[in-house]
DNA sequence: GTTATTGCAAACAATTTGCACCCAC
DNA sequence: GTGGGTGCAAATTGTTTGCAATAAC
């Protein structure tokens, strides 16, 4: 576990425990710019790609390509519209113990995980 | 239900049907104009979209922006590593009972769910 | 004939990379 | 002073859109 941590990495990890919610690249440099932290667009996406890899922070990926950046513990699952892309999270998770699991049979270090359900919510239904 | 399926949503789909792994949409361009049923890779990705919303497809989308497309009931569950991008598929799957009672208790239409563990293989764990 | 579908090229948006500058040690 | 960290701008990549040509009914 690496502990040395640049200043930029420093700050977005900081900014990611403060809100409270999933924030894209973007959200997070024009974040830090109005707190007088500016940093370079380049500069954050370098910052999540390191915390990344040492399990500090897990990603979202949404279908339009856009990826969510969230402090590693936080909820992770949902419930998304194919249509609007609307995002409900959900609270219930049954996988606790094929994680365990899997960690064994793989000889694989998992850091989270991700559930998510996809379909049409309420509304688009109607309007399709 | 929609029934009516234009030229390229039908090639499309079979496309998909024929093939035994999860495919980008680039693939699935190159792969038509191979079986002398070239599409314009426009039309490919508007195909996918209207087999996405009437739920025929689904769709992942990789860390790295791009998707992929398989028909809707082939597995969906992986263990991925965050630094190799290394994708395995894992048969386990403990949440078709929380699937139908989301269905319910949020008027969404679930498609189809995905499961997928995020963290270093072993290979990368020893290289990092 | 009218309407939906298609192909091409241009536009877009998120992310990555090259490179010069700068800061910390 | 040296090496990693940073910022900017340019390049890259997957995807989407405008619009004229085409196919379907």
């Amino acid at each position: 576990m690496k502990t040395q941590r640049t200043r930029s990495q420093q700050r977005v990890l900081t900014l990611l425990n403060t809100l409270n919610s999933a924030v894209s690249a973007q959200d997070i440099h024009m974040e830090l710019r109005q707190r007088n932290q500016t940093t370079g667009l380049a500069t954050v996406y370098r910052a999540l790609e390191a915390l990344k890899l040492e399990g500090a922070v897990q990603v979202r990926t949404l279908p339009n390509g856009e990826s969510l950046y969230d402090p590693v513990h936080r909820d992770q699952h949902h419930l998304t519209c194919l249509n609007c892309g609307t995002s409900t999270p959900i609270d219930e998770c049954p996988v606790q113990e094929l994680e365990s699991q899997l960690q064994q049979s793989n000889q694989f270090k998992v850091f989270y995980h991700s559930l998510e359900f996809f379909g049409l919510c309420d509304q688009c239904q109607t309007n399709s």
